[in-house]
DNA sequence: GTGAAAGCGCTAACAG
DNA sequence: CTGTTAGCGCTTTCAC
């Protein structure tokens, strides 16, 4: 198949280019029977525009990049940035948008990466996930030119557009539930330390506990990095201090600290209840359905694809923020409710 | 900071628009002197190139695409995807390539994106990855002008090139390792069927049992479809047929198996002994190490990306057939070697 | 409602 | 070694 061009199509319709691009753009400006005819001539040789020429003199591309700093490493170890990821990429495809995707995965992909995604005339938006606090991706891509969010707060929010849940809330909903249920030792098994993540679900531990005029106890609070294993280890870490619950902040960190608790001959929910962070398909994983903060996955993509949506088309000024609610999903890790 | 253009550049250097491009493609016809005062320039200002225009006079992108069909719905369960797609998202960066993402969910999306893939001044080239035998897909997109392959042998292989892993000799040498190990009634859990990994595997594991000189049994091949909880559930269906060794489709198929032979109060690989297939980090999901057979996520990624530069660069006849060797891990899920 | 003409920012002959 | 020139394929005024 030859690659035809606009002119092509015109020349076999007998009109000028311009009209053949009036059709494409469905400018209303076009005769019904010229716009029929050269309809038909488009559907049968298959013709597509050429996007460079197209975002060439529009000025406009329908790319969008989503940029996953290094120190998102976990991306696959924890389900939940394949979920994000697919949640954006539907996104994309209602929008008519095509998603890009820069891994990082050294401090040299990060030199090679940065040109390409400032780069004009390649991408019209870039959605940024939020890493660690020296993310120096973030401070260097929020000032190009390319209009641009971040996915989930970053630690420093002057200036710049994100989009995040609200941890605190989330994590304060999910303890006071465990604080309902009666049990007396509570303890947290946190993300990695230095993510704005981990300290706002921290926050909302604490901000729970205090409400219900509780003393934190720093040995009832444990740290993972977001995989399986490191669930496991924090939670060896707080069994010799006999928790009754576990507040996790992943589902995965929850599932690896739940196996340490059975292995240790205790039962979940009886000896140790749990409630952990995300909502990812865990299945079979553990004998037990695990209670959870569902992050609203979906709708987290179309918002953030909304979100630079409307950063490209209105303007970066001022920056916009957006925080989602969660979900605390009830199932068997957290036990029976309490009777009155 | 304003869109500077190679005009711009040009002008503050006191040279001509061509020298600077000469600059940025890095031909060798300029002066030492001139070189390096255009590079300084371009520094000073934080200068790219537009892409658009870039790929529009020559003809060509450094865009590629990588299309994971409807079929691949498995991609946010089974982890084997997402390390797929990372591999190759690191061989781009190495090649100094974008990565477009088109995941497809619906049939909607099919046709929204199909549009998009196919439109010249966009992809350079693109992947896509096999799902089942009705892809539709497949077809449409090795037909447009713009140079493909296949990841995953494909079922209709005609004209196409593909990269795949040798998995026929990979079940093969897995179901002899256990035959080896002296154990006799040899189970499968396979994929879903209708795709030819499934097919591949299946013929393996058969071959093995042929060259052992065993009749294969029907009751002990199950099917599952690459989700934890199938293997589960199929290996429920094995248990009474009382298998000795199992050989699985997919490591996380396997943890689900394995999870019902403890269920059973059978013990791994005392009872029934087990090989997967992938090597994902499993981590603490079970407590006993998985022996299984390793794919080379990262070298496929790496040939599959250079599978598409040979053919974007050299043309597309003949197609290419790239076949990759996997390993076998021996890990303690299949028992300790017999002493002869 | 339609065509002619200009030009988006860049690369690649072609001169010199 | 460097500058001039001519487009790449499309959108978009501006006439008619």
């Amino acid at each position: 198949m030859t690659e035809l061009t606009l002119e092509d199509i015109a020349k076999r319709v007998g009109v000028s280019r311009s009209t053949v691009s009036r059709v494409i753009n469905e400018s209303p400006n076009v005769s019904e029977k010229v716009r029929n005819r050269v309809i038909d001539e488009i559907r049968a040789t298959g013709f597509h525009p050429n996007a460079a020429a197209r975002s060439l003199v529009s000025q406009r591309t329908h790319i969008i990049g989503l940029v996953l700093p290094h120190s998102v490493s976990s991306f696959f170890t924890d389900p939940f940035f394949p979920h994000l990821t697919q949640g954006i990429a539907y996104a994309c495809n209602d929008n008519n948008l095509t998603l890009s995707l820069f891994l990082v995965g050294t401090k040299q992909d990060e030199e090679k990466i940065t040109p390409r995604i400032s780069r004009r005339g390649l991408l019209g938006g870039i959605l940024i996930q939020s890493g660690q606090s020296d993310d120096f991706l973030i401070d260097h891509l929020t000032n190009s030119s390319i209009p641009s969010a971040i996915i989930g707060r970053p630690f420093n929010t002057d200036g710049v557009s994100y989009i995040d849940v609200d941890n605190i809330k989330a994590a304060c909903t999910a303890t006071n539930h465990l604080i309902d249920h009666g049990y007396q030792r509570i303890a947290e098994i946190s993300g990695s330390r230095g993510s704005t993540v981990t300290f706002d679900r921290t926050e909302g531990y604490l901000q729970a506990l205090q409400g219900a005029g509780r003393q934190p106890d720093p040995r009832l609070m444990a740290e993972g990095n977001f995989t399986e294993i490191s669930g496991y280890e924090a939670m060896l870490q707080l069994l010799p201090y006999q928790p009754d619950a576990v507040f996790v902040s992943s589902d995965i960190m929850a599932v690896g600290a739940m196996h340490a608790v059975q292995e240790a001959g205790l039962r979940v929910p009886e000896d140790v209840a749990f409630i952990g962070f995300d909502d990812i398909p865990i299945s079979g994983a553990t004998n037990i359905s695990l209670t959870t903060v569902r992050q609203p996955i979906m709708k987290f993509g179309i918002s953030a694809v909304e979100l630079l949506t409307d950063l490209i088309e209105n303007g970066t000024e001022p920056p916009r923020r957006i925080i989602l609610d969660t979900d605390l999903v009830i199932r068997d890790s957290c036990g029976p409710h309490p009777t009155p």
